[in-house]
DNA sequence: TATTATAATGTGAGCGTTTACATGAAATAG
DNA sequence: CTATTTCATGTAAACGCTCACATTATAATA
C-alpha cells in the first residue's frame, strides 16, 4: 500500500505505526500524564521518524488551543513596531507559542471583522497596539472574555483589563525640565494626536514642569501635530515664525522632531546652536541623524516583553485581574539640546 | 430554546433561519452558481442578520479556500520589510484577501515547521521575504506544489517558479556611473552580504561601470560587509585609511550609507565636500538625514505589489509559468554627492 | 402530455483533532 | 483468590465546514 495522496502525514498513521490508538497520540502531543513512559518515548519517536506536523485548523476546531497568539498593528513602516514586536518575539520564544502579525491598517472597516475571527480561535490571545480608542471591538473582546491586552495605549476613561504602557507624564516632564536645566525659558512643544492618552500625558509633564520651575505657560508655544513628520516641520516653521522664538523645541515624538530639524535648518539656522531639539521614543534612527537625538526613551521592547507575559499571565488564570503597567521613561541625552546663546 | 454556548453562529444556525440546507448556505458563501438569486439573498441577509462569521479553521479543514495569504519576513524592524508590506497590503486592498503576517527571525530552525504548517492549510499563498537562500523549505513548498512567490531573493543558480526583485545589477551600475561623471575616479565600494544575489549583483553593476570608463579595478577599495550599519562605518573606516583614499564611497544599501557619513565625519572630514557617499535601497530615513542621500531607488512598494499579483494569478492559474519579475532601479540624486575636490 | 435535460437544493461523508466515556490490565486490599 | 481501585489505552462523538453525489423542482423538447 502506498500512500498516494498528497500524503500529510496524520494523528492515524503515527498511531499505526507505533501500534497505538490514535487517541494515544494524541495525548502524547498534549503531554497527558496518563501514558506510560513507554509508550510515550515510542510514539515521539515515530512522530519524529514520519515527520509529524500536528495540524492547526484540526487541533483549534477540536476545541484545543491553536498554542499562537496575535498582534494587531496599525502598519509596520515605522521602526516603532518593529520595536514593540522584537519584544514580543523575544519573549514568545521561552514559550512555544508562534506568533502572527496581522496589519489594520489597510481597511480600517475590516477590523472589527478581523478581530471577531480572530477571536474565533485563530489565535489563543490578542496583544493589541492600537492608536485610536478601539471601542467597538474592545467590547466584543470583552464579552467573550476573550484574554487580550493593550499596548501603548490609554483610552481616556476607559477601564480595560491588562495595559501596558510607558510613563509619558514623566518622560514629558524630564525632558522640558532638562532644557530649563539647560538654561531655555522659552520652549516650543509640537504635540501629538490629541485624541491619544500618550499625547496628552507628554503635553501635561510638559506644563507641570514648566509650573514647577515657575515659567509662564504661553499657548502660542505650543502646536497641536499628529505624530506625523511634516506636523514636526510646520509646527517647527510657526513657532520660528513667533516675534519672540524659542530656543528650544520639544517634539512629542522623534519623527516629528526631525521634521523640526528640518524646519530649523530650512531657516539656516542650526542645530543645536541655534535652536535646541528634543523628541520622544528614542527610535533606532534617532542615533543615527545628525545630530543625534536627545530624546526621552521610550522602552518599546520591554513593553513587548511585559505586555507578552501579562497575556501569558492572562492565558493561564483567566479570571486574574492585571491592570495597568507603566514602564519608565529615560532621558537620552544626545547632540541635539545645549544651552541657549544669550545664556552661555 | 435559548442558545446557552457561547453562542458562535454556525452554518447551521444561518441555515435553519432561512430554511435551506447547510450546503445551500455554503454554496452562497462561496458563491457558487448553482444558486437562485432569491435565496443566496435570503441566505445572504440572513447571515447579516445573525452576524455570522465564517470558521476559517473549518473551512481549510474541509478542504477548502481560507481567503488569506501569508508574508514571511525575517523581522520587522526596519524600514525596507515594512515598505513591502505597504506594497502587498494595498494590493491586497483590491481583492477580499486577508494578509497574515509571520516573523521567522525569532527561531530560525522553526522556520520549516513553520511553512510546512502554513502550507497545511493557514493560508491559500505565501510571499516569501527571505535574506537566506531558503533551500530546505522551498523544496517543500514545491514539492507540494504550493503556490508562492519570493520576494527580492535571488538564490544563486536555483530555478523558482515565481520571484519579483529589483534590477540590482542595473543599480549598481547607474549609482556608479554617476559618480564616474562627476569626476571620481577612485571610487570605494561596500558590499551587502556576499552570499545574497542581490549584494553580488550591485558589486557587478559597481564593476561593469568601471570597466565601461576605462577605470581599473581595485580590490582595497572594495571592503565586504553585511548589510548592518556597523559594516558601513568600519568599511568606510578602511577604505580612508588607504594610503590613497577613495573621493567617493558606494555603499551597497542605505543603512550602511549611514555608517559611512557617520564614519567621515568622525574623522573631521565633511560629505560631500571631502568625500561623496551613495547608498541604495531609498528607505525613507535617507531623504530624512543630513545631507539628504543621494541613493537608488528600490521600488520596494512596488515590488509587494508586482508579488502580491503574481500570487493572485498563481492562486487561480495553479499550472502557470511565472518566473522572475524584475522592476527597475532608479538613481535619486539628492544632497550627499560632488565633484571630488581636484577635479573642480 | 410524456420525456429529457438542466437548474436548484438536500444528504452524507470526511477533513485531523480533542475529549468524555468505556474498556481492559495491573496492582492493592480484604 | 476474589473484589476494588488505579493506571493505561481504546472508542466514538463532536468541532464547522466543503464537496461529491443523490434527489427534486423547473424548463425545454419531442
Amino acid at each position: 500500500m502506498e500512500k498516494n495522496k498528497s500524503s500529510e502525514v496524520t494523528i492515524i498513521d503515527v498511531a499505526a505505526e507505533a501500534h497505538v490508538s490514535y487517541a494515544t497520540v494524541s495525548r502524547v502531543i498534549n503531554s497527558d500524564i496518563h501514558v506510560k513512559q513507554e509508550t510515550r518515548d515510542r510514539v515521539q519517536q515515530t512522530m519524529r521518524r514520519l515527520g509529524y506536523v500536528a495540524n492547526r485548523q484540526a487541533r483549534s476546531l477540536a476545541g484545543g488551543r491553536t498554542n499562537s497568539i496575535g498582534v494587531l498593528v496599525p502598519d509596520l513602516g515605522t521602526g516603532y513596531i518593529g520595536e514593540i514586536i522584537r519584544g514580543i518575539d523575544a519573549e514568545l520564544g521561552l514559550s512555544d507559542l508562534d506568533l502572527i502579525v496581522y496589519t489594520t491598517h489597510r481597511t480600517a472597516s475590516k477590523e472589527v471583522n478581523y478581530v471577531a475571527n480572530l477571536a474565533k480561535g485563530m489565535v489563543d490571545g490578542l496583544l493589541l497596539v492600537l492608536p485610536r480608542s478601539p471601542a467597538d471591538f474592545i467590547g466584543t473582546l470583552t464579552q467573550r472574555n476573550f484574554p487580550f491586552v493593550l499596548i501603548d495605549h490609554q483610552g481616556i476613561g476607559q477601564d480595560f483589563p491588562a495595559v501596558v504602557g510607558a510613563a509619558n507624564w514623566q518622560g514629558g516632564f524630564k525632558a522640558t525640565e532638562y532644557l530649563i536645566k539647560l538654561g531655555h525659558q522659552r520652549i516650543g512643544f509640537i504635540t501629538g494626536w490629541m485624541d491619544l492618552g500618550c499625547a496628552l500625558d507628554r503635553l501635561e509633564g510638559y506644563r507641570s514642569a514648566l509650573r514647577t520651575n515657575h515659567i509662564a505657560e504661553e499657548p502660542e508655544l505650543i502646536y497641536e501635530g499628529t505624530f506625523f513628520q511634516p506636523d514636526g516641520f510646520k509646527g517647527a516653521c510657526a513657532l520660528l515664525d513667533l516675534p519672540t522664538p524659542p530656543t528650544a523645541i520639544f517634539a512629542s515624538n522623534d519623527v516629528m522632531a526631525m521634521g523640526v530639524i528640518d524646519a530649523v535648518r530650512n531657516r539656516g539656522l542650526r542645530v543645536p546652536e541655534d535652536v535646541s531639539v528634543i523628541g520622544f521614543d528614542d527610535i533606532p534612527q534617532s542615533s543615527m541623524i545628525h545630530p543625534a537625538l536627545t530624546t526621552i526613551n521610550q522602552p518599546l521592547e520591554k513593553m513587548g516583553r511585559v505586555a507578552t507575559q501579562m497575556l501569558l499571565e492572562l492565558l493561564s488564570q483567566p479570571q486574574k485581574q492585571i491592570g495597568r503597567i507603566e514602564l519608565p521613561t529615560e532621558l537620552i541625552v544626545r547632540d541635539s539640546c545645549q544651552a541657549p546663546r544669550a545664556f552661555k
